[in-house]
Parts: C-alpha cells; structure tokens; sequence
DNA sequence: CTGAAAGCGCTTACAG
DNA sequence: CTGAAAGCGCTTACAG
C-alpha cells in the first residue's frame, strides 16, 4: 500500500493540514515543518493523489481533448498546440475519442456529464444548432476548435474563404474546368469549402458542374486519407474532357492525387489544404491553416474562461492563406501569381 | 450545482446504495427500482462523478500513455492502436509529454506517484537500467513500447535487425559506400540501428566510416524531421566521393532527403525507416515497423497485466521487414532483389 | 433486493 | 503558523 498524508503527517510530527498544505504551497507553513513534511515525503515516495485532490478540492487541474478520430494529421498538429500550452501551465490531458459508430450526441454529453475534466476542447465535432445548445446546459467550460456556433468559444478557419481562394487562383490563370477532390459531405469543413468553390465559380461566370466534384471510394475517416486521395484523382484523370486542374480538399489526399498523377503518366496543377509540415517538402502549394497556432490559441481561451466563467465568449476566425510552392506548376513553365 | 447521488436517491424515493448498484450494473437491482433510477438521472441529467468514483473504488479505468513527443508520425501510429484497444474496452486515455527540459527519471516517478492512472505505458523512453529499476519499486503495472527492459513487460522492434536489413540489401547489390542519414544518438532506436548498420558492414567485410553516418543541423524531435533529412542528405549529396546509397533512419526524414534530391538534382537510391502510411504514396521503399499493432498489443498486454498482477513478464519483440517501391530504383532501372 | 454506515485520501474554512 | 473536523461524492461489505 502507498502511503497516504496521514502516513506522512505521522512521520513528520505534524498533522495532515500541515502535510496537505505544503503539496498545495500555501504560505503559512513554517520552513522547518516544510522542509520535514518534504523530506519524508520524498523518503516515502508519497506526492498527493490526483484522484482525492480531485474530489475534495473540486478541480483537478485537467483539460479533456474531445475528438472523432485520433490519427489524422490535422489533429496531430492541433495537438501540439494544445500540449505546448497545457504544459505551460501545468495542466493535465486527457483525450476523449469519439465514436463514429455509437451516437456522437450521447457521446458527448455522457463525456461532460461524468465531469472528468474541469474544460474541454471540442476538435472537429460538429453539432445541430439544437444539439450545441443541449450542451450549454451543463454549465461547464469548453471551446470549439475547427466549428462555429454562438453559445462557445470558439477557433476556427474560414473554410470557405481557403477553398475561394485556391479556386480563384485557377480561374484567374485561365481554367475553366477546375475540379475539386473533395471528401464526405457530412464533414461541415467540406460544405464551406463546397461553398468556397462555387462562390469563385460564380464570380467569374463559370457553371457549377456537380461532376466535377469527386472523392474517393475509401471512406474511412471521413476520405481524407491518401487512399481517397488517390482514388479520387483517378477518377478525375479518365474523365472527358480531363479537368485542368484540381482543388483538394486536404493535404493528405493531395499526396495520394500526386501519386495517382505519377502512375497514370498524366499532370494537372493541384493545391492542398492544411499546409502541413510534409507539403513544404512535397512541393505541394496548399491553403495554409495555422492549426498549431489554433491549438495553442484555444487552449489559452478555454483556461481562461475556466477562471473566469463570466467573460464574453469570442469567436476567433482565422483566414486561410495559399502558399504557392510546385505542384500548381505545369511543365515546369514558371508559376504566375496575378 | 450538478446533481449528485444524494438528489437522485432522494427523487427516486431509493438510498444512494441502490443508485450507486443501477449504475455499476449490480445484478441486485430490482428492475423496477433500475427504471425508475435511470429515469431520475435521465431527467436530472445524472452520471457518477469520475473522480469520486475513482477515489471510492480505488480504480479509475484510465490509462496514461507518457510520451517524449507528442507531433510525431511514429507516436501517431502508436496511439491509434492504443485507443482502437482502449475503446473496445472502455477505458479512458490520459496522455502525459514528458519535457525535454526537465528531468525525465523526475518527471516519470512524479507521474507514477499521483497515482492518475491504473496502468502506464510509457512509449520511446528510454532510461537507464538502474533508473527503470527505481520504478519497479512503485508496483504499478506498466508495459514499454519502442523500449526494452526486463523488468517490464515490453513491446518493440529488432531495430538492429532492420538496419541490418536495409543496409545488407544494398551491399548485395554491389554499393560498396552506404550512407547512414542518422539522428540524435541519444535516442535509442538509432543506437540500436547503428549495431544493425555495422553488422551489415561487417558482414560485407566492409570498413566502417564514421564520415559515413550523417546528420542534420535541425535536431528538434532529436532530429526525426522532414528539416534534418534534407539538411542530411545535401551533406550527403556534397560528399567526395558521394555515397551510392542511403539508409534513413525514418520516413519522415526520407522525406526530406527526396526533396533535397531533387533540389540538388542528384540522385541515389534510399530506404527508409517505419512505412507511415505516406510511404507507400511516396514510393518509399523502407523497414516496416507495425506501429498500429504495436500500439493494440501493447494495450492489451498492459490491461491483462492490471488484471493479474502476478502473470509473468513478457518481452514482444517484432521483426522489422523491408519493403521495396520505387526509391530504390535509379535512372528507372529495375530494381532486383536478390 | 435494499439500506445504514464506514471509508476512500484529500482540502479548507474555522478557531486558536 | 497549526490542528481538529467537516465535507467532497461515491463504493461496498454487512446485516437484514
């Protein structure tokens, strides 16, 4: 059996306030009684348990990562944000997977009512209007990353200003038939960039053609993997006439497009989305989200509405930026931006 | 304030031992006190606190995984192993980073003592004898990945064995100066693939070149990037006379050796070290590590070990295999292996 | 099948 | 600066 305050408060001579309040730094323990409490401490290899801190003192000093799927390279990267700041101020992660086979709703709300966490960071989950407002209910701190809705924090990318952008860059070198790789439509991301897309479309008199809009068949993880990637470009390869150029919907599909171009023997200008850290080194020109950045940005605002649950709640947008690189190049024939 | 055991039992005319049994699933329940029970916590929005739960019952269902770095393609990989077994048997995942900047033997037995988790699994930490020894002493079960010690139960690769492969497999076809696009030597794995690299050279009855074993100047993630591979090979590429052929020390960093390849206009067949899913996009021919699997097995192996304190110790170790694609090929001749 | 009661290991006013 | 005591929200023998 580990030791417990008690263990220590007799040991040291003094009694468990004392104990607990040199774990906790308060000011009023004398040095000496410290400096005992510290050192049986350290003899017994006792530090306070999280779990019964947790329950007397009513926080515990933790933030839960809420997400639907784990190995994705934008998480990744959001992620890191995150533990940059959690681990500057010293918080706990925990990280919560949801699900896409059991109720995500259910989910959620079981997730917040069990109270494991005292903030919690929503990554990529989208809700109904109604749902979101459910969960208000529970009173509890949590921030939106990569979604949008009144009631919470939120951080998150204009969607469908990155895909106007990409798209109108296309059209302004000339392309008239500019598909899109795109993804499953459930994911709210791709409905604004969908948006995006036609919205540049309009802009310069071109007709949306619904055919030019293809994924994959691999599904899994909502199609964006380099698999759907792949696939999706081959379909677009074969149509007739072939497309002139191509508007991904993320980077990792990108790299599967790229390789579906090699094998087929066939080449159209491609932009990604995400710019994560492989496209600098793929050459591939992408719509940069700052997700690190947005990581780190939510997490700061989760905390300090976690010590201040009254202040306004902000939404954050960030605007996407292209960044040309290779892929848009065709021939090798020098890139123009105009 | 939330509603707690007390407020149901009292709602649902029951004593909070009978709540308390409804929502531990005890067979002892009548099935019209377990309705009316859920019905009440339905409507009060009820579930048992984590953390009073945990404290009670002495067991919390949560596993801590405790990592060096968190934005890595390999520790990715890992982690959804982890969380597939993880939510199969509904368990919670906390992570914990271990700061490059701290003490990690201090930071490891911190961790323990809070006593946050049931079980741990420490991925790519690598301690001395002495210091894992230390551990053993707070009793907790935990299981090592990327890592090797007996008093551990462990899950990792014959890193040896695949440098031993990759590199053997160059010498075979006749290259007399394999480079060795390395990393921090710090790190574990490169050690142990350093053994597999001379092994090979030995073998050949090749001489060992310590001018031969390059790195970046970017050592961030102990050099594990896209940055430190390009800046490797570009040294590579300047060498006089150049190698005929590189062995990287992982995929990411093939990455960015393939870039400066192409920057350089130089060419030379490479293997890299993981098969992350990109690879095989890539046309990366590299050892393949079954990350996924490591992460699902070990999980398993960690929960069967906190089910059964006594069973005995086991060391999985798997066999990296190569696989060949593309850039191994040169000037598109066919690539044999013999 | 059910309830009263002790206990899990801490924190934190309160009184001194 | 220090300690006695109540309380955090549960679980779990124990007795019935």
């Amino acid at each position: 059996m580990p030791a417990t305050i008690y263990d220590i408060a007799k040991k040291a001579g003094v009694s468990i306030a004392t104990v607990s309040r040199v774990f906790n730094n308060s000011a009023n323990v004398s040095d000496k009684a410290k400096k005992k409490v510290l050192a049986v401490a350290d003899e017994m290899g006792y530090h306070p348990q999280a779990f019964a801190q947790g329950l007397a003192s009513r926080k515990n000093n933790t933030v839960m990562v809420v997400v639907p799927v784990i190995s994705n390279y934008f998480f990744m990267e959001v992620l890191s944000g995150i533990q940059d700041k959690l681990s500057e101020l010293n918080y706990e992660l925990s990280i919560f997977n949801i699900s896409p086979n059991k109720d995500v709703q259910e989910q959620v709300e079981h997730v917040l009512k069990r109270r494991w966490a005292e903030g919690y960071l929503f990554i990529s989950i989208h809700l109904e209007e109604e749902n979101w407002k459910k969960l208000q209910k529970y009173k509890v701190p949590i921030t939106l990353v990569d979604e949008h809705y009144q009631g919470f924090d939120s951080v998150s990318v204009d969607n469908a200003q990155g895909a106007y952008r990409a798209a109108k860059y296309f059209f302004k070198k000339g392309y008239k038939r500019v598909a899109m790789l795109s993804a499953l439509e459930t994911s709210k991301p791709i409905r604004d960039r969908l948006i995006g897309y036609k919205k540049a479309l309009e802009e310069f008199d071109l007709p949306y053609d619904s055919q030019l809009v293809v994924t994959g068949d691999s599904m899994n993880r909502d199609g964006f993997t380099e698999r759907a990637g792949y696939e999706a470009m081959m379909k677009i390869l074969s149509m007739e006439p072939m497309p002139e150029a191509c508007f991904c919907a993320s980077d990792i599909q990108a790299v599967g497009a790229l390789k579906a171009m090699e094998d087929a023997g066939k080449k159209i200008p491609i932009i990604g989305y995400d710019d994560i850290e492989l496209a600098e080194y793929m050459g591939l020109s992408t719509i940069r989200q700052p997700m690190r950045d947005m990581g780190f940005f939510a997490t700061q605002n989760l905390i300090d509405r976690m010590n201040n649950k009254d202040k306004a709640i902000s939404q954050t947008i960030y605007s996407p930026e292209l960044t040309i690189r290779t892929s848009t190049k065709v021939n090798g024939k020098a890139d123009i931006l105009s």
